[in-house]
RNA sequence: CGCGGGGUGGAGCAGCCAGGUAGCUCGUCGGGCUCAUAACCCGAAGGUCGCAGGUUCAAAUCCUGCCCCCGCAA
């Protein structure tokens, strides 16, 4: 039975680690340290060290996986591979060379396409059809590694980042279930990323989420569900911020941030380009509501611009 | 003890700071009008003001404790 380390941290994760369970004997599941998160600020663990802890895996939590001797610690447990789906820390080439077989990635997206932290959001917000999953052997740069296999899937028009994760993590488990047993049998081939189309897809910012309607309506439809869950896509009103759960494009016109209408299916708001129908709304403090439930209380002049990030 | 907002008929809000008649925009139900309407007019039902104590002649409103929801930050 083959040994396997696992590597991850977030929910992402999980259904890679379930896969190796059904693959081979797992000797470690590594994980980023616990951390004080959330509100209050309680010490909470990673999804992947729940999961590793309710079925009795040993799991390792180095703070720092360069230059402290961890390369050492995994080679004593001699692996014959390490299966590492978004650790969330880059893997020096002592940690790379240290199973008998090497460490390969789950990656959520079609390589060269979305190398980085992003994948999934990138390929949502740059309107791609499809997306999917890739199995790579790693090198020491960043997403750089030679493909084993792949899975694709396609994007739909209602898709969010919160749906395709959820299906990619799923499909990740899957290929893994697939093709991570030809890998150990040497039956794989790994392909060379080709030179051509590789796209960087860096770490969301905060900020990323702003809407700016100065730009065109299909844009920021896009990026909201690129966004979703995080960092969701907000503007402020009358200095409060204002998030935007949900939002179609619509047909109208005016100076960008203009309110064009406001009423029971939606508060549209003129763009650079187009029209966004805002039909679910969440202001600072409250919850998440449609936005006839929110003009209900709030009333907004049409003709009006009260948002932030309007055309200069 | 990280910072902060909120819980008021079915929905969303105002009222609270300066205690004393339950308000607004909707929805619902009944009626009317219209070729028609996410429209308009008339009328009605529906609320132990999150929970428990306290102060007071009197508490949605002031004080204390608790429960729940959410934003920021991480």
């Amino acid at each position: 039975m083959a040994r396997i380390v696992f590597m991850g941290t977030p929910a992402f994760a999980v259904a890679s680690l379930e896969a190796c369970l059904t693959l081979g004997e797992v000797v470690a599941v590594v994980t980023q340290p616990d951390k004080p998160r959330g509100r209050g600020q309680e010490v909470s663990f990673s999804p992947v060290k729940a999961f590793a802890l309710e079925k009795g895996l040993p799991v390792l939590q180095p703070l720092k996986v360069r230059g402290t001797g961890f390369a050492e610690q995994l080679k004593g447990l001699a692996p014959d591979v390490a299966v590492v789906t978004a650790y969330g820390k880059i893997l020096p080439q002592d940690v790379l060379d240290a199973p008998r077989l090497g460490c390969v990635n789950v990656h959520a997206s079609l390589l060269p396409r979305f190398r980085g932290a992003a994948p999934i959001q990138w390929a949502l917000a740059s309107g791609d059809e499809k997306t999917g999953v890739c199995l790579m052997k790693m090198d020491a740069g960043m997403d750089t590694g030679p493909v084993l296999d792949r899975a694709e899937l396609a994007i739909g028009p209602q898709d969010t980042s919160a749906t395709l994760h959820d299906a990619l993590a799923k499909l990740g488990g899957e290929l893994l279930v697939r093709s991570l047993p030809r890998y150990l049998a040497g039956e794989l081939q790994a392909v060379p990323q080709p030179a051509e189309g590789a796209v960087p897809a860096p770490m969301i910012k905060k900020e990323d989420g702003e809407l700016d309607f100065t730009r065109a309506a299909a844009v920021l439809e896009r990026r909201l569900r690129a966004f979703t869950p995080w960092p969701g896509a907000f503007t402020t009103l009358d200095g409060a911020l204002l998030k935007v759960h949900a939002a179609q494009v619509g047909s109208g016109k005016g100076r960008p941030g203009e309110v064009l209408r406001a009423g029971p299916l939606g508060l549209e708001v003129a763009c650079g380009e187009g029209s966004l129908v805002l039909t679910r709304l969440q202001l600072e403090g409250k919850r998440a509501m449609d936005a006839k439930d929110f003009l209900a209380g709030r009333k907004l002049m049409v003709g009006s611009a009260p948002f932030s990030r309007v055309a200069s």
